[in-house]
RNA sequence: GCCGGGGUGGCGAAACUGGCAAACGCAAGGGACUUAAAAUCCCUUGGGCCUCGGCCCUUGGGGGUUCGAUUCCCCCCCCCGGCACCA
C-alpha cells in the first residue's frame, strides 16, 4: 500500500466546500455596487427552474460565462455576476396539470434545488441580488414596465388570431399544437380572434436594424446579428392601389417593375374588402372558402400543403398600368398579417402566382427578359435572379433595364397618386397577452364608463391570486375571470364597479428587463436605482444561447429603447457585447430522456468534483460551438489537476527560491501567459486549457518547481477551477483570495526562442530544416540551407527559379 | 426553399493574416514499479511503402488561383440548428 499523507493529495470535496463557505463568509463575490470604479457587469441568461434540476447545458453555459467573469475580475475589474430564475410560463402550468402540484408550491422547491446546484458548481454569483420573476416584488415592476409602455402610447389592444381547441374550449400556445391538433385531446385546432395587448415594436424596426451595425453600441456574435436582421426582415417596395367596384385595393409588392404582368389579384380570405367584392353568385363558394381557412390553425395554414388553391370572388379590379380589368381571387397563401393582405399576382415571374395561374388557367404575361431574349419566349425559371434583365411588354417602360424600370414605374405611380414607394418589415408587433394563469396579470381595469384604465402605480403589484382551479376548462373564459373576488374591482378613475384584465403577460416580458432589476433587488420603492444603472449599464458581457437570438434579445433591445426615449435609461442598447455559446451533445447524439443519455451534473460533480467538471466542460470543444460530452473525457482534466497539485506540494516543500530557470521554460511560460490571456478574451477556452497543460508538461519534464511560474499557473487556472486554485494559492503562502491576485503579464520578446528552426521546402514540400538566429536575414538562411545535404539532394543540377522566404517561418526553393 | 454553423486520425479536437496538418486530451498497445491489481511513470500510435536513410499518400468530393491551400474562388454531396407561402 502506498503511503498517503492526508495533506498531500487532492480531495475535491473538501477543497470545494471549504472555499464555498469562505467565499460566502468573506463576501468575495459581492462587489460594492455603489462605489465600484471599474465595474464589469457579467450577465448570463437566467434559467427556467425546472423540476429536473440544472441541465448540463445550463452548467456549460454558466461555467463559460463564469470563467469570463472570473478572468475579468483577475484583470482588476469589479465584477457583478448575478443569477435569477425565469419562473413564470406554460412549462410550470403543464407540469402542474400533469402532476397536480401547484406552480406556487413547485417553483420554490425547484429554485431551492437550482440554487444548491449553482452554488455547488462554484459560480461567482452575487447571491444578495438573486431574483425570481414570479416574486410579487419582481413582477410589480414588470407591471410597471407595462404601464410605462402604455403611457408612452406603445401598448395597444387589437383583435388577433389565437389557436383554439373546440373540444377543450381553450386557447392553446403554439407549442401545444402538434400537427394542427390539440396536444391533449387530438382535436383539430382552429383560429379564433380575441382582443389582445400588443407592443409597438414595429415602430422601432429601423432603429433596431440600424444599431446592429453600430460598433459603438453593439459587439455581438455575427450569427445573432444576422438572425435579428432576418427576423426584422426589411423589404423595400411599393404600395399600389388597384381600383375596383368596392374601392381601391391596396397591394404591397417588392417588384413594382412587374406591374404590367399583373393579370389577377389575390386577397387574404380575411381581407375586409372581400365581402363587398363578392358577386352574389359566388357568395356561397367564397363563404365556404373563408370558413375553411379559419378552421385551419395558425401553424398548418402557413406550413401546410404547398398546393395553391383559392376561389374567385366574381369581382374585378383595374390594373392601373395596363388599364385591364383583372379578376380578384381569395386564397390562403396570401396572409393578412403581411403587407396589406392583398397582392397583385404576376404569374410570369412569381413561383406561387405561377402555380396558381396554371391551376386556374389565368393568363400569364412575361414582362422581364434577359439579354438576347424577347418577351415572346416562354417563362424561364428564376427569371428574376438573372442579371441584365430588361422590361418587356410594359408599354412605354419596355426595354428599360429592370432596376431603372422599377424606379420609373414608382415615379409614375407616385405622380398619378396611384401608389408610392414604401418600406415594409416582416417583424410584427409583439403580442404580450396570454390567456393563461401562470404569469403576471396585465395591470388594466375595464370600466363601462371610463374604458380601459391603467392600474395606478401605487396599487401595484396586481397580485396573481393563488387559486386551485387554474386549469383551462370548458367555460372558455380565462381562469382568472372565474374568481369574482379578484375579477371585480372598483374603477380607479370613477369608483364604479369594474373588472380586471384577465390575460397575463408573456414570459418574454419578464425576461426583457431582468438585467435592470438585478442591480436594485433590495429596493421595493423603485424598479431600479438610477445611480447604479449609470454606473453598471449597459451590460459589459452577455452570454447565452442562440435559441434566444431573436425573441428575448430583440424584446430586451426594444424595451431599453422605449425606456431610453422616455428618459428613464441613458442607453439604447442594453448589451454592449453578446456572445452565443454552443450546445453540448452526448456521445455524438442529442440528449433526450427517451434515449437515456441525459447528463445529470450532480452525478458528475459528486464523482469528480466541480472543478474537474468545469474544466472538462470548457475543454471538450470550442465554447462558442459546443461539443461532445464523453464520460471517458473527464479523466484528462482530473489528472491534470492532480499533477498541478503535486507540483504545488513540491513547491511548498522547497524553500529555495530564485533557482536558475532554463531558457526554454521561460519561453514556454511567456507563451502560455499570452495564449491563455488571448484564449480567455476570445472565449477559446479549450485551447487556453491546452496551453496550461503544455506548460505543466514542460515544467514536469525538467522537474522545475520555480515558484513564480507555479504561482502564475495557479492564477491562470483560477477562472476554470476556482476552488482548486484558491487552495493552491493558500498553500503557496497567500493569505488573501487568489482572485485578489493580478493577472500575469508576459514579455513579448520572451515568447519566441532566440534560435529558430526554419523548415526548408523544395517546390512546396518540406525537405529539411535549418536552425538560425531569430530574425536572421534571408541571405543567411539561404546560405545555411544551401549547405544542407538533404537540400542539395533536391537542388543540385537543377535551375533555381525562385526563392521565397517568410521571416522566421519558412524557406522555399522553387527549382525546375 | 432561404439563412446560419459544420465535415480534419480509433474518438473529442488544434492550426496566427495562405506558410512544418494532427497541438492538447481520451482510448488503445508495449514497457517499468508491484506477489498481483489499481494508481503512477516511460515509450508507440493518420495510412501505405522501406535497403531504417528515408519515400509516397492524407483535412467530405471535383475543379481553379498560388512557389505553397484545412485556410481563398467556383461547382457538388452530407450533417446540425433556425426560419419557412413575407408578395
Amino acid at each position: 500500500m502506498t503511503e498517503h499523507h492526508p495533506d498531500d493529495s487532492y480531495h475535491p470535496d473538501a477543497v470545494e466546500s471549504k472555499w464555498q463557505a469562505r467565499w460566502a463568509e468573506r463576501g468575495t463575490n459581492a462587489p460594492d455596487l455603489d462605489h465600484a470604479d471599474r465595474p464589469f457587469y457579467n450577465l448570463m441568461m437566467f434559467p427556467y427552474p425546472s423540476a429536473e434540476g440544472l441541465h448540463v447545458g445550463n452548467v456549460f453555459a454558466f461555467t463559460g460565462a463564469d470563467v469570463f467573469g472570473r478572468f475579468k475580475r483577475l484583470q482588476g475589474y469589479q465584477v457583478f455576476e448575478p443569477m435569477g430564475y425565469d419562473a413564470f410560463g406554460i412549462h410550470s402550468e403543464n407540469f402542474a396539470i400533469k402532476t397536480g402540484v401547484h406552480p406556487a408550491d413547485l417553483i420554490p422547491r425547484n429554485i431551492a434545488n437550482f440554487r444548491r446546484q449553482l452554488k455547488r458548481m462554484g459560480g461567482m454569483f452575487d447571491w444578495r441580488h438573486e431574483l425570481t420573476t414570479t416574486d410579487p416584488a419582481y413582477y410589480k415592476w414588470t407591471q410597471w414596465v407595462f404601464l410605462q409602455l402604455y403611457h408612452a402610447g406603445k401598448a395597444y389592444k387589437k383583435k388577433a388570431a389565437v389557436n383554439w381547441c373546440p373540444n377543450d374550449k381553450t386557447v392553446l400556445a403554439n407549442e401545444q399544437v402538434i400537427n394542427g391538433a390539440c396536444e391533449r385531446c387530438g382535436t383539430l385546432v382552429e383560429q379564433r380572434f380575441l382582443e389582445q395587448w400588443f407592443f409597438k415594436i414595429t415602430e422601432y424596426a429601423e432603429r433596431l436594424l440600424a444599431n446592429l451595425d453600430d460598433r459603438t453600441k453593439m459587439d455581438w456574435s455575427a450569427s445573432t446579428s444576422i438572425a435579428q436582421r432576418n427576423w426584422i426582415g426589411r423589404s423595400d417596395g411599393a404600395e399600389i392601389d388597384f381600383p375596383s367596384g368596392a374601392g381601391p385595393i391596396r397591394v404591397f409588392t417588392t417588384r413594382p417593375d412587374t406591374i404590367f404582368g399583373a393579370t389577377f389579384m389575390v386577397l387574404a380570405p380575411e381581407h375586409p374588402l372581400v365581402e363587398r367584392l363578392t358577386a352574389p353568385v359566388e357568395r356561397n363558394a367564397v363563404e365556404a372558402y373563408r370558413k375553411a381557412a379559419a378552421a385551419k390553425d395558425l401553424i398548418s395554414r402557413k406550413v401546410g400543403e404547398k398546393e395553391k388553391n383559392g376561389v374567385w370572388t366574381g369581382g374585378y379590379a383595374r390594373n392601373p398600368a395596363t388599364g385591364a380589368e383583372i379578376p380578384v381571387w381569395i386564397a390562403d397563401y396570401v396572409l393578412m398579417e403581411y403587407g396589406t393582405g392583398a397582392i397583385m399576382a404576376v404569374p410570369g415571374h412569381d413561383e406561387r402566382d405561377f402555380a396558381f395561374a396554371t391551376r386556374y388557367r389565368l393568363p400569364i404575361i412575361r414582362v422581364l427578359a434577359g439579354a438576347g431574349e424577347t418577351g415572346a419566349t416562354p417563362l424561364r425559371e428564376a427569371a428574376l435572379e438573372t442579371d441584365e434583365l430588361r422590361l418587356v411588354n410594359s408599354g412605354r417602360f419596355s426595354e428599360l433595364p429592370a432596376e431603372q424600370g422599377l424606379r420609373s414605374i414608382v415615379d409614375w405611380l407616385e405622380q398619378g397618386q396611384q401608389g408610392n414607394g414604401v418600406v415594409r418589415y416582416r417583424l410584427h408587433d409583439w403580442c404580450i397577452s396570454r390567456q393563461r394563469y401562470w404569469g403576471p396579470p396585465i395591470p388594466i381595469i375595464y370600466c363601462e364608463g371610463c374604458g380601459p384604465v391603467p392600474v395606478p402605480e401605487k396599487d401595484l403589484p396586481v397580485r396573481l391570486p393563488i387559486i386551485e382551479d387554474f386549469r383551462p376548462d370548458d367555460s372558455g373564459i380565462s381562469p382568472l375571470a372565474r374568481h369574482q373576488e379578484w375579477y371585480v374591482v372598483p374603477c380607479p378613475r370613477c369608483g364604479k364597479q369594474a373588472h380586471r384584465e384577465t390575460d397575463v403577460s408573456d414570459t418574454f416580458l419578464d425576461s426583457a428587463w431582468y438585467y435592470l432589476r438585478y442591480l436594485s433587488t433590495e429596493f421595493d420603492d423603485r424598479p431600479f436605482e438610477a445611480d447604479r444603472v449609470k454606473r453598471w449599464l449597459p451590460v459589459a458581457s452577455y452570454i447565452g444561447g442562440n435559441e434566444h437570438a431573436v425573441l428575448h434579445l430583440l424584446y430586451s433591445r426594444f424595451l431599453a429603447m422605449v425606456l431610453h426615449d422616455q428618459g428613464v435609461l441613458h442607453f439604447e442598447e442594453p448589451f454592449r457585447k453578446f456572445r452565443a455559446h454552443g450546445t453540448i451533445v452526448k456521445d455524438g447524439a442529442k440528449m433526450s430522456k427517451s434515449k437515456g443519455n441525459v447528463v445529470i451534473p450532480d452525478e458528475y460533480i459528486a464523482r469528480w468534483g466541480a472543478d474537474t467538471f468545469r474544466m472538462y466542460l470548457m475543454f471538450l470543444g470550442p465554447y462558442t460551438e459546443g461539443g461532445d460530452f464523453r464520460d471517458e473525457g473527464l479523466a484528462g482534466p482530473r489528472r491534470f489537476l492532480d499533477k498541478v497539485w503535486d507540483l504545488v506540494v513540491q513547491c511548498e516543500k522547497r524553500t529555495l527560491v530564485g533557482s536558475e530557470v532554463h531558457q526554454s521554460i521561460v519561453i514556454k511560460w511567456n507563451q502560455t501567459k499570452k495564449r491563455v490571456t488571448e484564449g480567455l478574451e476570445s472565449l477559446a477556452y479549450n485551447t487556453a486549457i491546452a496551453a496550461l497543460m503544455e506548460l505543466l508538461n514542460a515544467l514536469r519534464a525538467v522537474n522545475c518547481t520555480e515558484r513564480r511560474i507555479v504561482k502564475d499557473l495557479v492564477v491562470m487556472l483560477a477562472p476554470f477551477a476556482p476552488h482548486f486554485a484558491e487552495e493552491c494559492w493558500e498553500r503557496l503562502g497567500a493569505r488573501t483570495s487568489v482572485f485578489e491576485a493580478r493577472w500575469p503579464a508576459w514579455d513579448e520578446a520572451l515568447t519566441v526562442e532566440s534560435e529558430i528552426e526554419v523548415p526548408v521546402q523544395i517546390n512546396g514540400k518540406t525537405r529539411s530544416r535549418v536552425t538560425v538566429p531569430r530574425g536572421a536575414l534571408e541571405e543567411a538562411v539561404v546560405a545555411a540551407a544551401r549547405l544542407d545535404p538533404a537540400v542539395r539532394k533536391f537542388t543540385d543540377g537543377k535551375e533555381l527559379r525562385k526563392v521565397i522566404y517568410v521571416k522566421d517561418r519558412l524557406l522555399n526553393f522553387v527549382v525546375g
